[in-house]
DNA sequence: GCAAGGTC
């Protein structure tokens, strides 16, 4: 490679940062031929030069190493493109860029080129990752300025140790052009992507509408780039997730049993049914038959692994889940602790130790903890047998470790609580990693009760292991008492309960750094800072749980962008530049190629988005008011009071004309209460009367003067109509269900119009309480429109298999729903005593039909074909009472062994013993 | 005044 021995040359060498630059250099000089590391300054006070004689393959160098601070260069449009109104938008698809080196690095700038004026060789030791090599490439256009004549080459290292850092210098390789290259493609895309949609935005709304969170100090800038779009998309989602859940009534049998040893709670294997009347006849011969019989018990040791060695977005989850710190907060905090020496560079997408790691010896400098020394001294006993070989999570950026602790501390003056927490979880989580898992004791009792299937479980740690150590995690401790098999008990408690299915929540720093890390969107160093620009540009809130919603904000840019059409706020756009920016770097994608194609794209992207800006002033329209500095005239009037609300009991619900002409009546207090009706979108005019309705309460409820467009609205109802929308109105109902709202409701996404529409949050919960007709007319609606997929499929299912003939008199037929065997079973209750009726086995399917329904093909099966009977029954009053067949509506059942059995009548919901009628008598 | 990516 050189040149064999005579005069020593001179190499200047580059690090990313100056950390490396001290690191590799201290590695380097420990040989006493190195005559010594010596230190000088450079013209940035950060980046000092080391300096120390070194020989690469026998020649010898005299090595002067300093370093940048990440890139030096940036890339910008030139001037003529910079100011705001210099241009259209558009042009920015095509304005010349420049890079270029901003002020504040000129100085490492001025430094490398005195220096490689010097040299005769430039050593690059970037990290190894397509950034670095970019990074790279601005550093040998800084010093080729100064000296042509360089002889350039690249250290291809992961890891600050001896032996990597020696071998990665002795085997120098040229820099990799197309890894450069790739880096160039992105920063130039996310450059004009986002500068044009963020001035074209920007400038389109912020006038436009009464910004509320404005304040005079603050420009506002309403930003769009390729990642802050996509996790605000995250959050926006998962909100409107919530709120079109629609919540669904289902049904359990819990049995408990009391023994000298303590309690033991069964679940039912079938988990829980939405068919109230396969529950409640289910729960009627278990009652019947209370006898439990053991049939299995089972004991297991199984292990808890530790985790796996610390990425970053572990960190960050963890911290966030364990001490609710913020991404961003413990970022700074590891940070500073890795600027001081205590913890590895806390950047790292690796989540497994090398071989050549000396885990011992960081264990070993653990010792003298007061709190977990003792833990560590355990580690290091061979007789504990507490060791274990870290487990690899799988990833390995080759450039760094796991985060770990890297010198001890007990806690130093300067640190404030978030040094201390973030520090100690590194080393308990580092100390956990090469510990033993923990094993726990499993006992699995099942018993049958009537021919139904119930299990009960507990768990007793046996040795806690790594749980010692990492005390944010626990494990176990529930006991259940000792069954054998074969034993027979009476149930304590044998109770139907009932439950509603609940949205999922709202997501949680964590949650979201999840949703990005597998969407490719942001790197590790990076994602922490997507998250807090939702927070700056005031496009999501993050509440005290650490949950984040959208503001209005956030919520009517990606609603605008997805009435669209476009997916500008999904992912996909991030994961489409990743593959080409992937493809550029192995070089099966030309730089050119790729740069036109995208830009094309999203150049046609932008125009059309800007064709159908008024998507953008309509989804703005439902949450802010008309600026009266720009489309003044257009600004909507506030409404006529209807009501005052029912869910805040604050203010005023008004009736609302929106952009697009349908009627809602909504809550003043919006965005603190969402309480909204949407009105029939057949609706032509409405106005709001000073007559009171005289039914609904609390008053007054005035009523609203409607006029329907004759073509929408069926022929016998009249197009005139004074209405109310308290919940007396039938007609207004009906109309719901035939015309539907004025809410979106052809996106495959449901907005915020649609998630009011369907009654979902718990919000909206307590709001149809005292609402119940419009709960009852807009499930119909939906149910109508058929908006459960497996609730009607499973209904065409179940009719289809009765009109072929089940075959009559055999003891099981094929499930309709699900595939499985249904048994024939003999009904016990009063009402029903004596009648036949077929029910899944399978756990968790609620398939289940009368016996003389199949027989006769009667229609009357609808209790067939699981949901559908509970939604039937629901419109007729919460289900409770309407049952099987429909038969039966008068008497509560009795029980035929006289056992005092607690539980809950079926029919009204109350406690108590059922050898006894329930005082409801089933009404 | 704009992006995302380095890092101080």
């Amino acid at each position: 490679m050189a040149g064999g021995g005579g005069r020593p040359l001179r190499a200047l060498n580059v690090a990313e940062k100056p950390s490396v630059a001290k690191a590799v250099s201290g590695i380097l000089s420990k040989n006493p031929s190195s005559g010594g590391l010596r230190v000088r300054e450079g013209r940035s006070r950060y980046n000092k030069i080391f300096e120390f004689n070194y020989a690469i393959q026998n020649q010898q160098f005299q090595m002067s190493f300093t370093s940048v601070t990440g890139h030096l260069m940036e890339l910008e449009f030139e001037d003529r493109y910079r100011k705001w109104h210099s241009c259209d938008p558009v042009d920015l698809y095509h304005a010349p860029v420049r890079k270029h080196v901003p002020q504040d690095k000129s100085d490492i700038e001025k430094t490398l080129e005195e220096e490689a004026r010097k040299c005769q060789w430039l050593i690059l030791w970037l990290d190894c990752d397509r950034e670095g090599e970019n990074i790279a490439f601005e550093v040998v256009e800084a010093c080729l300025r100064t000296n042509r004549n360089l002889n350039i080459w690249r250290a291809r290292f992961s890891a600050l140790i001896d032996r990597e850092i020696h071998d990665a210098v002795q085997h120098l390789v040229r820099p990799n052009q197309l890894f450069a290259d790739a880096v160039d493609v992105r920063q130039e895309i996310d450059l004009r992507i986002g500068a044009s949609f963020t001035r074209f935005q920007t400038m389109l709304l912020k006038d436009a509408f009464v910004l509320d969170f404005a304040t005079e100090e603050r420009n506002v800038i309403l930003s769009y780039g390729p990642c802050q779009f996509p996790t605000l998309g995250f959050v926006v989602e998962r909100f409107w997730e919530i709120q079109s859940h629609e919540p669904e009534e289902f049904w359990t049998i819990n049995c408990t049993h009391n023994s000298e040893e303590g309690t033991a709670t069964f679940s039912w294997m079938r988990g829980h049914l939405f068919d109230y009347t396969c529950a409640t006849i289910i729960y009627e011969m278990c009652v019947l038959e209370p006898n439990a019989t053991v049939t299995n018990v089972r004991n297991q040791e199984k292990p808890r692994y530790p985790p796996h060695p610390l990425s970053t977005i572990e960190l960050e989850k963890r911290a966030s889940r364990y001490f609710r710190m913020s991404s961003e907060q413990t970022m700074k905090v590891a940070e500073d602790l890795y600027q001081a020496g205590f913890i590895s560079y806390p950047r790292t997408e690796t989540d497994s130790f090398s071989v050549r790691t000396d885990l011992h010896t960081i264990v070993q400098e653990q010792q003298g903890h007061p709190t977990w020394g003792s833990y560590a001294q355990r580690l290091l006993d061979p007789e504990a047998g507490l060791w274990r070989n870290p487990s690899s999570g799988g990833h390995d950026d080759k450039a760094h470790p796991p985060i770990h602790p890297t010198k001890f501390s007990a806690g130093e003056s300067g640190w404030s609580q978030d040094h201390h927490k973030v520090y100690e979880l590194v080393v308990r989580h580092f100390l956990a990693c090469v510990s033993q898992p923990a094993i726990g004791a499993v006992t699995t009792v099942d018993i049958d009760i009537a021919g139904e299937q119930f299990s009960a479980s507990g768990t007793v740690i046996l040795a806690k292991n790594y749980l010692d150590v990492y005390r944010f995690e626990t494990w176990g401790g529930s006991m259940i008492p000792t069954y054998n098999y074969g034993q027979q008990f009476t149930p304590t408690t044998l109770t139907l309960d009932s439950g509603v299915t609940r949205p999922p929540p709202l997501l949680s720093e964590a949650d979201l750094l999840s949703c990005m890390d597998n969407a490719g969107i942001g790197t590790d160093a990076t994602m922490h800072d997507h998250i807090k620009k939702l927070l700056d540009r005031f496009y999501a809130t993050k509440d005290s749980n650490m949950r984040f919603s959208p503001t209005k904000l956030g919520e009517a840019l990606v609603k605008g962008y997805d009435d669209m059409g476009y997916e500008l706020w999904k992912p996909n756009l991030r994961a489409m530049m990743e593959s080409d920016m992937k493809a550029v770097s192995m070089g099966t994608k030309r730089k050119s190629e790729v740069l036109d194609s995208c830009l094309q794209q999203m150049k046609a992207c932008f125009v059309d988005a800007r064709l159908n800006k008024e998507k953008l002033f309509e989804a703005m329209d439902v949450f802010f008011e008309r600026s009266n500095r720009a489309n003044g005239n257009e600004q909507q009037a506030i409404g006529e009071v209807v009501r005052k609300c029912g869910l805040c009991q604050e203010s005023d619900m008004v009736l609302r004309k929106k952009p697009d002409g349908n009627f809602m009546v909504g809550c003043l207090g919006y965005p603190q209460c969402r309480n909204v009706v949407w009105l029939p979108g057949s609706v032509s005019e409405a106005t709001v009367t000073t007559t009171i309705c005289s039914t609904c309460s609390p008053g007054p409820v005035y009523m609203i003067q409607f006029k329907f467009r004759r073509l929408e609205i069926p022929p016998n109802y009249n197009v005139d109509h004074l209405g109310c929308i308290g919940g007396c109105d039938d007609t207004l109902r009906q109309l719901v269900e035939i015309c539907g709202t004025g809410s979106r409701t052809t996106s495959s996404v449901p907005g915020r119009g649609q998630g009011h529409t369907s009654s979902s949050s718990s919000a909206q919960q307590s709001n149809y309480r005292d609402q119940g007709a419009w709960q009852t007319a807009s499930s119909a609606w939906q149910t109508a429109s058929g908006s459960h997929p497996s609730q009607s499929s499973r209904g065409r299912s179940a009719r289809s298999q009765r009109a072929g003939g089940a075959p009559d008199g055999e003891s099981s037929i094929p499930c309709t729903s699900c595939g499985a065997s249904c048994n024939l079973r003999t009904a016990n209750t009063e009402a029903n005593k004596g009648r036949k009726f077929y029910s899944c086995q399978a756990q968790g399917c609620s398939f289940f039909v009368w016996e003389d329904n199949i027989n006769s093909g009667g229609t009357a099966a609808r209790g067939g074909g699981g949901r559908s009977a509970s939604t039937t029954s629901r419109r007729g009053g919460r289900g409770r009472g309407s049952r099987g067949g429909g038969r039966t509506n008068d008497v509560a059942f009795v029980s035929a062994t006289g056992e005092p059995i607690s539980g809950r009548c079926f029919v009204c919901g109350e406690p108590g013993h059922f050898s006894n009628v329930c005082p409801c008598r089933g009404r």
